[in-house]
DNA sequence: ACAACATTTTGACTATTCTATAAATATGGA
DNA sequence: TCCATATTTATAGAATAGTCAAAATGTTGT
């Protein structure tokens, strides 16, 4: 991860829709969801401004997908999300213990 | 965290400069660094882009700044980045195993 | 009080991103 | 083959964000 795929990850972040988006497909799991069913699950329409957001996840690399019929599947890409995080917390602290509790698995609930 | 405040921070980082102030704040640890030195070691002029960028780290509550003699401090709000990170991975995988390794502090080489 | 320093604020200009609409592509079924 | 469904692409206009230069604010030392 350099500074650059960074910011690319989050300028596509940066965005109600999109992070609504990529949360749901985080949620979602390794199977996703189809373009119709995320666009409802979401109060969204799956319309020209829809798939423009979905590009843009794509395109930053925080989201893939897979045809199925004529369906289109999209993914959360959870190895470019875990980067993404390691990177903004990178070398936190310059080592030494810093007294201030960081981000861990065990604190969003539900975690292998 | 709500989604308004997550977009404000995803926006606030997803730019150039101020990731890279951003991540070297949080290198800096709970001392801070004052303006001048910050640019310094960024390679970047103390002026008014700076300070703009500064701007909107602090609207969005990632960092904080304390005065000292003419100097202004500025440190990284570790808690408000946790938040963010936490909230991203919310609810992962349905809160099934999803068989992606998930960040952990003990994948940033240097957790307390 | 004055001068020098550190940083922020303002305002005008440019660049980038978002939305809306319409047309295009691709797939599956009758 | 033809039609309906699912989704993307293209284009233009509207909205938002970023840069630059100059002036303003607040602080310290003389």
């Amino acid at each position: 991860m350099d500074i650059e795929l960074a910011t690319n990850a989050l300028k596509a972040l940066a965005h109600e829709t999109r992070l609504r988006i990529f949360r749901r497909l985080v949620q979602a799991g390794p199977e996703g969801l189809c373009v119709a069913d995320l666009a409802g699950h979401l109060n969204a329409e799956a319309n020209g401004s829809f798939s423009f957001h979905l590009k843009e996840l794509s395109n930053a690399g925080l989201i893939r997908n897979r045809q199925e019929g004529r369906f289109i599947y999209y993914i959360a890409n959870y190895p470019a999300m875990n980067e993404l995080l390691g990177y903004l917390t990178e070398h936190c602290c310059a080592g030494e213990p810093c007294g201030e509790q960081i981000h861990t698995c065990a604190t969003t609930e539900n975690n292998p």
